[in-house]
RNA sequence: GCCCCCAUCGUCUAGCGGCCUAGGACACCGCCCUUUCAAGGCGGCGGCACGGGUUCGAAUCCCGUUGGGGGCACCA
């Protein structure tokens, strides 16, 4: 065992001892049974769906338990810490609706980002040395790389334990030595694990897990070479949670097998051990077999995907709900944000994240939403991802609210022709004149191969007596008037019935109305989008044919 | 290699020994409605991974097999 002198020399004099920092941060006086959660996301760019799935239950649970929920930057790896991602985590709390009750700006734990706290784990790691719980390890990368190797060609576990843990038990005087010539090294847990011991723990999702107990003496405190001394993800995690009083630590299934060590480094730290809820990650189907959703292969594995998109946020996180809790999924969407998840509910397998179903939610959603409400989250969203739409609207306020008035206001099945605000420009771009490309091509194929001639008599012959919608009339019948004076059949039945008979059905003639007004094929009930256009921009478009 | 977790239609799931001839949703297909779409209505396709037990009775409990996922970093 090295002598506290020589422990200590190898910290500033001036680091608190851990008692200062259990006085600094104070059990918190929280309501029995209210639950301290805390997503930990590392800020290597936009935040990961699955972040948003982990933290929507974080925030959930705590609240739901009048407890308190709250972010830590978990930035102990310099090399991947990418500059901006702080801001783009906000951008996804305030869009998903899960920012935390204590962070950067508010909260009497902090801070709440992990190399600001240097100093907390150097003051723990040095408890841990003083007492023989932790040993310096001057084993180089290299060494190490080595080491695995001849691990992996005597069919050895992997890891730093038994005959391989050359450091755990070197002479005090050979350390001192190294030391003295300023030789790099880095922290190492003298693990207490047994051979062949087994362990067990309660997961408030799994239940009962047992497994092997931890052997291996992993790295607590990152090599001395380095400008800022941090800790690794072990032992940062086991100082927070305890330090910022969390009850209970909600986080993603690969840290399952990692739960005996951190037993015993609460344990070794003299803390009282946290309740754990282990979720299951969220797959991509990627051939035969599944795996997990990558932020690197798959773009909605991103918030930014969702944001980009103006994928509304209610959809995603009543999706996201449902595959937590199934419960949740035979709600209606209301229902089912203001419900609460219960980590016993919470699936153990790792289910596909399906845009497909997103989509068909998000669809549901807008429909339930007005012309108005619409308008008023399609309008922010142009503004960052399509700033001309954006000018286009605010300059015809009223067209667009009269476009998207058409089958939705009052309608008892309303469109459910938008599932994201970027379906705004291709589905009701045609409204504006100022997005609207005019048809001018009689031989154009949107008319359906249609003789030419017939195209131009149709266009024609409508504009001739053009009759605005008007109360007590059928707009429709004069396209229906017009068809049947150009000998187009009264209907696709009759047409079907003696095809050779006819030129078309009244469907292609009104194809041709159809296409003139709005340019494509597909839109809601023709009368309707006249009215929307008013009479004006009815003809120009009508009479645009060269 | 070792350890852990998981397993119901293509997908998400309900089911926690008899209410199961396995229910719902999405997707897909068909029909209806219809001036085209988007919807909506009706119907269809489709599943308990396999093999052993336990039991009067198993999707449900136990064991094994197979398959999938995760971990064994100075990444989190």
């Amino acid at each position: 065992m090295l002598s506290q002198d020589l422990v200590d020399s190898l910290f500033p004099a001036d680091l608190p001892e851990p008692a200062h920092w259990e006085d600094h941060y104070p059990p918190r006086r929280l309501p029995p049974g209210a639950e301290v959660t805390r997503f930990a996301p590392s800020p290597t760019g936009w935040l990961h769906i699955g972040g948003v799935f982990t933290a929507s239950v974080d925030q959930d649970i705590a609240h739901q338990s009048g407890g308190v929920y709250l972010v830590r930057i978990e930035d102990t790896d310099q090399a991947r810490f990418e500059e901006g991602a702080a801001s783009q985590f906000e951008a996804a709390f305030e869009y998903f609706g899960i920012g935390p009750d204590e962070d950067g700006d508010k909260g009497a734990y902090g801070p709440y980002t992990q190399s600001e706290r240097a100093q907390i784990y150097l003051s723990y790691v040095r408890e841990l040395l003083r007492q023989g719980k932790a040993y310096p390890c001057f084993e180089t990368r290299e060494q190490a790389e080595q080491r695995a190797a001849r691990q992996r060609a005597a069919g050895a576990l992997p890891g730093y334990y038994g005959e391989w843990a050359i450091w755990r038990d070197a002479p005090a005087g050979q350390v001192a030595q190294r030391l003295a010539a300023g030789d790099p090294y880095v922290v190492r847990f003298r693990s207490p694990g047994l051979s062949g011991r087994r362990v067990s723990f309660t997961d408030e999702i799994r239940g009962e897990i047992t497994q092997d107990d931890n052997r291996n003496d992993v790295v607590i405190l990152k090599s001395s070479d380095a400008e800022l001394r941090l800790p690794t993800y072990h032992l940062a995690h086991v100082v927070d949670d305890h330090l910022m009083r969390i009850s209970l630590v909600i986080r993603g299934e690969e840290w399952l097998s990692s739960v005996p060590l951190h037993h015993q480094l609460f344990d070794a730290l003299g803390f009282p051990r946290i309740r754990y809820a282990h979720l299951a990650p969220l797959m991509k189907q990627d051939g035969g077999s599944r795996r997990k959703l990558s932020k690197r292969k798959d773009p909605e594995a991103s918030v930014a995907y969702y944001i980009e998109q103006g994928i509304p946020p209610e959809a995603v996180q009543y999706y996201l709900r449902g595959l937590a809790n199934g419960r949740l999924a035979e709600m209606p969407l209301r229902e089912a944000l203001a419900a609460p998840i219960r980590l016993s509910e919470c699936g153990t397998a790792g289910p596909l994240l399906d845009t497909v179903k997103l989509d068909d939610i998000s669809a549901d959603f807008v429909a339930t939403l007005s012309g108005a409400q619409i308008l008023d989250r399609v309008l922010p969203w142009a503004d960052s991802y399509d700033p001309g739409l954006a000018a286009v609207l605010r300059a015809e306020r009223d067209l667009a609210l009269r476009a998207l008035a058409i089958e939705r206001e009052g309608a008892p099945n309303p469109r459910k022709d938008l599932r994201k605000w970027s379906d705004f420009r291709p589905v009701y771009g045609y409204f504006f004149p100022e997005i609207f490309q005019l048809v001018t091509d009689p031989a154009d194929p949107r008319f359906g191969g249609l003789d030419p001639a017939l195209v131009r008599a149709v266009a024609s012959g409508f504009a001739a007596g053009y009759q605005p919608p008007a109360p007590g009339t059928v707009w429709f019948d004069q396209i229906r008037g017009l068809a049947a004076r150009l000998g187009f059949a009264a209907s696709q039945k009759e047409y079907k019935k003696n095809p050779d008979a006819y030129p078309g059905s009244i469907a292609d003639a009104s194809a041709v109305i159809r296409v003139l007004l709005t340019g494509t094929r597909r839109s809601p009930d023709l009368a309707q989008v006249a009215g929307a256009l008013g009479p004006a921009e009815v003809l120009r478009r009508v009479t645009a044919l060269a």
